[in-house]
DNA sequence: GTGGTCTAGACCACA
DNA sequence: GTGGTCTAGACCACT
């Protein structure tokens, strides 16, 4: 994979039936794969009509999702050119770091599993079979 | 702990901030503590009006989640003196099928982890942690 | 004039025909009138449709707006009940802080003068008139 | 400053960052110095590539600005030689027009200023030390 | 070509 | 009643 590549259209795999919002799905998943080193700094995003037409959602939405990512920092827009990946946030690729990414949903599951009375072991090894099956 | 109590209102632990729904926090919450055990059948409920209170919410939000409840069959209204826990759901606590319960958040950490990139032996480390601390 | 009061829905004087986004002409309005202590912590907004009929917009507009200010940190939404002034930013009120706030749109006016070789003298006599008259 | 001299490229301060278009920051910052007598009739204006490359843009927007200050009348195009500045702008210096051009820059001030309930004399004093130090 | 803004109108979730 | 989301489609600005 080169550096500075266009990104093809299908980094995002949305939900549509799911109550979390088509935008706010492509947030997360476009910063976790920033953040996870899978998108690189100064890689040129796909056009809000490609994302749009490709996922067969609105481009009101994609754009919404891509004003969000730059507000955050994550994406940079270039005026009549489009959006890429910024270049500081990409240093902050530490395995250590990532992990404290995760680990909120890894407290929801742990409150979950509390409440249902759930032994440790059979929780540890659901997960690590999901994990190796992906 | 004895059966037939009277439940404390603090069986709800809700995150206000949180984007799910206050009344769909304690739906799911009541729910996997009955499935799971830590509270029986004939327990009596606390009063709308002393959980709204209790958690800063408005009293129809706490009406909405027992009402839910109460068509799913885990809570049976008694008129006049509040609701208890109903007795037919109890029995449904087989560990495997309380586990597969939590199949849902554990594939959302699966997808996740696997967008940040992480390793499998670091994720469960950290589980392991959150669940041996609770 | 009371607090937590209800604002009226004159608190924004739009431009249509302005190249600054409507949206965005809410949000700059807005916020210097929290921090200049015109608009108080607590106080609810007016509602995203009575705002968008009285200003003849649309109320995604309206919508946009208010979204902003809440990821600024300046609203806060209450479900179902509408959005009020947040607390934490009208301590930020001292006279000094808030002249910081124009220094920007000075600096613009600086340059400007500058460039077109306008005595000081002619400058400030201008502003304080416009400054008096308003 | 002799007259009919090369103008170095340095005659434009750009904001990239600025919701104000690049060709416009070009367009207006000619126009005041061009009014205000620091740049005379018959100056060769630098060419598109040398203003492109020294500021970093798109040369094609550079050539947009220059296209729009021709059909102003403020530049003329000399075929194979680049563009001058125009002869008949210059004599419209009047110090007086020119300060009517900032006073939509003042009545944004005055506005901002009102909002954030400000002092006119502290507004005043500020704006005199940005002068002074120019 | 790129993204931004706005409209009109629909449907949903929450209180 | 409240705000949120999404669509379809138009128009604009920038490169």
């Amino acid at each position: 994979m080169t550096k500075n590549a266009d990104l093809s259209v299908d980094i995002f795999q949305i939900t549509t039936g799911s109550s979390e919002p088509i935008y706010r799905q492509m947030v997360e998943q476009l910063r976790r794969q920033i953040l996870g080193g899978q998108i690189h700094a100064g890689d040129a995003m796909p056009s809000v009509r490609d994302v749009a037409s490709g996922l067969g959602v609105n481009p009101m939405t994609v754009s919404k999702a891509y004003s969000l990512l730059e507000s955050d920092g994550l994406l940079v827009r270039r005026r009549g050119l489009g959006m890429i990946v910024a270049q500081r946030h990409t240093q902050f690729n530490e395995a250590e770091s990532r992990l404290e990414l995760l680990r909120p949903s890894l407290e929801r599951v742990g409150l979950e599993a509390q409440q249902l009375k759930l032994a440790t072991a059979d929780v540890l090894q659901m997960l690590r079979e999901i994990l190796e099956r992906a």
